[in-house]
DNA sequence: ACCTGAACACCGTTCAAGT
DNA sequence: ACCTGAACACCGTTCAAGT
């Protein structure tokens, strides 16, 4: 039983390579797509070997390690975020960067969690934090009160935020379900009624109702006006004995 | 070679019970120290079963796997978050809670990461949550800016936050450090800026000299202040033309 | 009926043997 | 010199064998 070649002569001396071969944008690329399709926890050197078609250790020439694997999945999708506008004012210029970055993570909903396990920062993800701070300080805000916004951006700067309402699944059977709603409203009633005011489409508590756009928007906002109020109020940190950093 | 016992007679007939028997309780707080002692890397199920003489199995009789384990260990110290005080405004309750919550997050450090991990709340969770909510509902904030408060708080409402200044170790050679400085002043001039303004106490851009309990309070109060702000002014959730959440 | 050692199906990474 | 299969030291979890 012969395999039908593509087209190579049948007495080629070397051996033709299976694919072009690898280096290390092609296995980020890779890294990137896999877990796209498949999920972050499916992804391990090994079954991106196999994906690739290479034996696992062939990644190690081109990836110290996974950790380092990861980074590069990072400098894959911050590389992607979109360059700054030029010539808006500050505020509405750092608006808009941090939500081309939460476009550029929306195709990979792993990045967030990837991005929170770094320990080390890649000279893209630098370049893109002094990207940021540069649109504060060409507007003119301190760089004492851009370090404070950096810290009070958090996670935020690169377009994502922790969800912090995990819904628990509702049981199917419409008879456990309002007895498991009953319950809930007796045990947490300021939580069902907030859920309940959250998702007015079903009326169900645990909809997910929430719009996260939205909700992303709106936090970025109160933190962008109020670092923009303590700009405008000429803030600088306050002695130690205040009683409230942003007073 | 014979072991001495500690006190039993040499001819008891039933073997005596190592320790006090499992329970999850017992589980629980093991895996806490384990993880206070050792780092939350080092806890596996076959780790924690060594610490407390088990073999792994045993385990499984108290916690149905790996993960549960850690939502409880998650119960155990939110548990232990100090009650709200009774009687201050909102704004000040809310903050004493918070604050409340990162006094108990600080001894155990491995906690904000496994927090962040969480796919289900447990009922301890819930009801900081619900008591959290409360304290905005008792103290008029309406329930719709009450959800969007939360969701701002996001993590923070848990007493900490995801650093986001990555400190790559300086070389301890003076020379070659020097060297590194000036390439990241060339290559991230605003980082270097803010990183030398921020620590002014020794000039070095790497020093980690970030106050975190001050970034943490300003930034607490930032959103505070802001959902404040909105309160007094009365927002209601703007129509979808408009500009900005919560302009 | 209860407990648990061995086994299973994975990991990331090392290393020496083979070409 | 280069590549790679097997091995190492782990995982979480299952399961059947032993008492």
């Amino acid at each position: 039983m012969t395999v039908p070649d593509d087209d190579a002569g049948p007495s080629r001396p070397t051996p033709i390579p299976r694919r072009t071969p690898l280096n290390r944008e092609r296995v980020l690329r890779a890294a990137v797509v896999f877990a796209d399709r498949s999920g972050i926890e499916a992804l391990s050197m090994r079954s991106l070997a196999q994906q690739l078609g290479v034996v696992p250790m062939a990644l190690y020439k081109h990836v110290a390690n996974k950790e380092e694997l990861l980074d590069g999945m990072v400098e894959v999708v911050v590389g992607a975020i979109d360059p700054p506008t030029r010539g808006a004012h500050w505020k509405a210029a750092v608006r808009q960067r941090i939500l081309a970055a939460r476009q550029s993570l929306a195709h990979h909903c792993w990045a967030c969690q990837v991005i929170q396990s770094r320990t080390h920062a890649s000279p893209v993800v630098l370049e893109y934090m002094d990207s940021l701070m540069g649109i504060f300080l060409a507007g003119g805000v301190s760089a004492e009160l851009t370090h404070h916004a950096m810290h009070a951006l958090g996670t935020r700067m690169w377009g994502f935020t922790q969800e912090v309402f995990p819904t628990p699944e509702p049981p199917a059977d419409p008879e456990a379900r309002s007895a498991m709603f009953a319950q809930a409203a007796a045990q947490y009633p300021h939580i069902v009624e907030i859920a309940t005011i959250a998702s007015r489409d079903d009326g169900s508590p645990a909809g997910g109702g929430c719009d996260e756009q939205f909700e992303f928007e709106f936090a970025l906002d109160v933190l962008l006006n109020g670092v923009e109020r303590l700009h405008r109020l000429g803030w600088t940190r306050p002695g130690p004995g205040s009683r409230s950093p942003s007073g």
